[in-house]
DNA sequence: CAGAATCATTCGCACTATGAATGATTTACC
DNA sequence: GGTAAATCATTCATAGTGCGAATGATTCTG
């Protein structure tokens, strides 16, 4: 807890010794990340969807799942949540729910076409956003981001692939 | 905007006719920033401190703010809320709020040297993870991502300076 | 020297997400 | 083959988080 060299904290707004709290990637992330989110968030808003559902419907979007237990773990929530998400999607149309035949406790969440409309629509709105943050940027570098966040995705066990 | 090489974007099994959802900066700023942010928050728990805690000691630590008020819009939270990370934080020791003379309304919040110890202590976490994250990175990618992720911060408008 | 404005604080409320029961269905074992 | 354990979606009660509207103290304005 000790093993800090002295003078390392330097209050005011002076150069730090090292990296200082907001100048870490962790920081920057979060903050970054909560604050982008929010936006969209607000941006989806008159589609009456949150950042979670978005996050269903990607999935969805991406490829069949066994069971909603499996979407649970993909998302990284409590299945009862996915429940109450799958409802509110289901009373807008996005998805169904059909029992699996071969296995009839299983409900198949099924993306229809208002879904994939909603969906597209929640990509227009990234992408809106994407080049808002990114307009100062010039292209290599935003492709190095892309490519370096994608990497990081993947190593932080977030598998988009 | 579709100007990607084709084969670069292959969800799982599909692949989308422009950018799919998941691969947009918003998607990837977002869930990164919450898995990023619930793994440093699993660090800070034995230090009984919570990444909004963190939030205020960090600008605590930055730089004196004139009201709590001004605090609150700092952080993008409401002033109510700055009150109970405050009354949490001065129950560790970790900050002191004395009435600002000037004007007896205010109270001026301070940190202590246990407070600067419990930032430098997260900020020593914050560091790991960042290397854990980047350990497959070589020092000019993380130089990239630092300085891009800088710029994007100030475009968002989180003023680190 | 009143009244409006600003500060920190408290309180009640809404929302989110979770974990523990519940009931239906399937699998495993003897 | 039939019973017990496991697994699934769902509901329910609950904890935690953050906000907005009052409250009381203090300062600014005319």
């Amino acid at each position: 807890m000790n093993d800090l060299p002295e003078g390392l904290i330097t209050g005011m707004n002076e150069v730090k010794g090292s990296a200082g709290l907001p100048d870490t990637l962790v920081f920057r992330l979060g903050t970054l990340g909560a604050v982008v989110g929010d936006r969209f968030a607000g941006r989806i808003e008159r589609l009456d969807l949150k950042p979670k559902h978005v996050g269903l419907l990607t999935a969805l979007g991406q490829g069949s799942f066994a069971s909603q237990q499996d979407l649970a773990g993909r998302l990284g929530v409590a299945p009862s949540l996915v429940v109450s998400l799958a409802d509110h999607l289901e009373s807008l149309g996005a998805l169904r729910r059909v029992r699996d035949p071969q296995d009839r406790r299983r409900q198949v969440l099924t993306l229809t076409d208002r879904g994939h409309e909603l969906l597209a629509a929640c990509t227009a709105e990234a992408t809106t956003l994407d080049g808002e943050l990114t307009a100062h940027l010039d292209e290599p570098e935003r492709r190095a981001l892309h490519a370096t966040l994608g990497s990081l995705a993947t190593r932080a066990g977030l598998s988009t692939a």
